[in-house]
DNA sequence: TTGACAGGTTCCGAAAGGGAACTTACCCAT
DNA sequence: ATGGGTAAGTTCCCTTTCGGAACCTGTCAA
């Protein structure tokens, strides 16, 4: 199978990562998230090639996860913002940052803690069903196939 | 930067994408947490080439994602298991799923649908804080940087 | 001895990625 | 007007990875 055939398959796994299953995709969410708007900025956050950034920006524009807004006029110059499709991925982020806070040590000191924006106290990242407030674990889900 | 250079920064997000940030790998984990547990029946299932696939399994062995188990002697065949640390990805997997889901239309159909294993109701995942039970959104969270 | 099965490995050409320099278009200070 | 700075890309070249298909190994069964 070739990458872009995924985004047509029925499973929503692949149709999700047909977005956001490239290498460096969530970490331009990542600083999309944290602030970063501008593509000099970027670049010089990740150390990504220029041209592989470009191409990521393009893709999550025609995706509908980034847009593109000019903000000066001569010359016109743009910055990427997150759209309302690119902020529900943040769970998707928590998630991972969850996992790897948890599985993944650092070799120094991890550089970011989430925290709430009211309280400022950290917070503890877990998936629930909204139904019943329950946390969702491999354990208490399965997945059926529609037929 | 170049790609393995990503697990040894401070950030949780560049650690956790140095496991999974790879094109396949999460497909390949999809499924192995609806059941499939061995190398021809995943070749069959993905349509990645088997030079991939076994570049994969042998990452996530090494990343303790899997465990490989030999099920038979003469000749020794192996078939690959979810360890704790893998099996711990699920939210991230949930969350994946619950974004494409609503942001992803596929072609035709959803394949799959997650349900509840005891009361066989579809769930509805949201990202919860664990000590206020409150739903995590971008709004609510801020990172910050520890010194 | 031929074939099937399972889990790989090997080979090749094609596509994607890394690195660095170049381009465009403007502003500002000398 | 000349040179330097800023921002967002683009272009070039070379290396790495990927996709596709064939081949290998060990065993059993017909």
């Amino acid at each position: 199978m070739k990458w872009d055939e995924l985004k047509d398959q029925s499973c929503p796994v692949a149709r999700g990562l047909s977005v956001i299953g490239d290498r460096w995709t969530l970490m331009v969410l990542r600083d999309c998230f944290l602030g970063i708007r501008r593509f000099e900025a970027m670049q010089a956050r990740l150390g990504i090639t220029r041209h592989v950034l470009a191409d990521r920006l393009r893709k999550l524009e025609a995706d509908g996860v980034l847009r593109r807004e000019a903000y000066q006029e001569r010359p016109t110059r743009y910055e990427y913002r997150l759209t309302e499709k690119g902020k529900a991925l943040y769970p998707v982020l928590v998630a991972l940052i969850g996992w790897a806070e948890d599985h993944v040590p650092p070799e120094g000191e991890t550089a970011i803690t989430l925290v709430s924006r009211e309280t400022g106290e950290r917070i503890e990242p877990v998936l629930t069903d909204a139904r019943t407030g329950r946390p969702i674990t491999h354990r208490d889900v399965t997945a059926v196939r529609n037929a």
